[in-house]
DNA sequence: CCTACCTTTGACCAGTCGGTCAAATAATGA
DNA sequence: TCATTATTTGACCGACTGGTCAAAGGTAGG
């Protein structure tokens, strides 16, 4: 009996070996994306075998799509957490340091959710044009309200977020090549001082 | 005979082939990577048969390094042409619309490589950290020389590129996202002056 | 026409893929 | 203790992987 076809609570052997299992796979999966990740690698890389992966998982879809949606919940809070009421730089200011420190930490969770994207975003195209767009949209329209009350310079609400999400992400995405060109030193101390720079000055009316 | 093996000139059928094989594994390559790619969909796609790819490619490997290289060559070359002598805010923003333009036309080239480097650019690390690296240090060099002699913003050269390349290449790699979120209205043209007006901002001492 | 080379392909190979299953092994609780 | 349940695994399956090969089908020049 597998322990996901009943409803007992989770024991301490499946939740240890569930989130090692997931830990395995985020690292696989952001790597070489959903096609180009096999349960051998992760069963390897979780030390454990590949049929008791399946013991613990129903398929290889079902632990990638397990780490997607997790994702996706903690990927798209803190853009609510932005307030309307509250100074419009310092808002949009700290979600972009908010996203920055995201790229430093989880720069794998950030690649795993590139990598969804580049294939066409099999997974999660549907939360993209629906709960995404609809969030996405009414931030927009947040920030509009303070273009239209001169807080901040008129800029594209939805290219400024875009220009966030790219930013940041860039120092998680692209790493390898952040860290060829700078030549081994940590790129996020200039980053948060340079991105700070940036939309200050873009934002400034 | 493979074609490959000897020094004959290419014929008509040589060239027009690997030309379509070339496209074929752009398509499948940018989308699923290295990896996750498989020869069968490469000529699936390319119209020709398996062993007819290899007749006229070594190996899998053999296509995608190949379409790596034609690309950095392509890609790398307009950063070349920043010309030191010109007006600083001009160069960059001409730069700035070049790749933009890229992304636009050449969505493909850009998510082959972010692909490539997500996966930790095991076929192009080298010329990462080698001739990139040096080409992009002295461009930076340009910069604080007009940052220096106070025709710009005092900017980080080096951020102010990976941000060049981030905000634009955006627009391809996550393509899907971006699309998804606007609706399907096209992106380019509020990018064009979203980005001109970053930039300009930015830049402007 | 013929011949020499270019191109294409069906059949095949060993290894890997995601996934199954029965049996073995550990943990648990009465 | 013993029986019940939870966990682990070796062996295995059919499908697919990258790649080979010999033979067949085209093509071009003399």
């Amino acid at each position: 009996m597998t322990p996901m076809s009943n409803s007992r609570p989770e024991t301490k052997i499946q939740a240890r070996n569930r989130a090692v299992i997931r830990t395995a796979a985020l690292q696989v999966f952001s790597t070489y994306g959903f096609r180009g990740s096999t349960l051998d690698q992760i069963a390897s890389e979780a030390g454990l075998s590949k049929p008791n992966l399946l013991y613990y998982f129903p398929s290889k879809e079902a632990i990638y799509r397990e780490l997607l949606e997790d994702l996706l919940e903690n990927w798209l809070d803190p853009l609510k957490e932005m307030d309307p009421g509250g100074d419009p730089v310092s808002e949009i200011m700290r979600y972009v340091r908010h996203k920055l420190e995201m790229s430093q930490k989880f720069p794998r969770e950030s690649r795993l959710f590139a990598n969804e994207i580049l294939q066409g975003a099999p997974q999660i195209g549907q939360e993209l044009s629906g709960s995404l767009k609809e969030m996405v949209d009414g931030k927009a329209a947040v920030i509009q309200g303070w273009i239209a009350s001169g807080k901040i310079a008129d800029v594209d609400p939805h290219h400024l977020i875009f220009s966030i999400w790219s930013l940041t992400q860039h120092y998680a995405d692209f790493e390898v090549q952040v860290n060829a060109v700078l030549g081994g030193q940590d790129p996020f101390e200039a980053a948060e001082a340079y991105l700070t720079q940036v939309f200050t000055k873009l934002l400034t009316p």
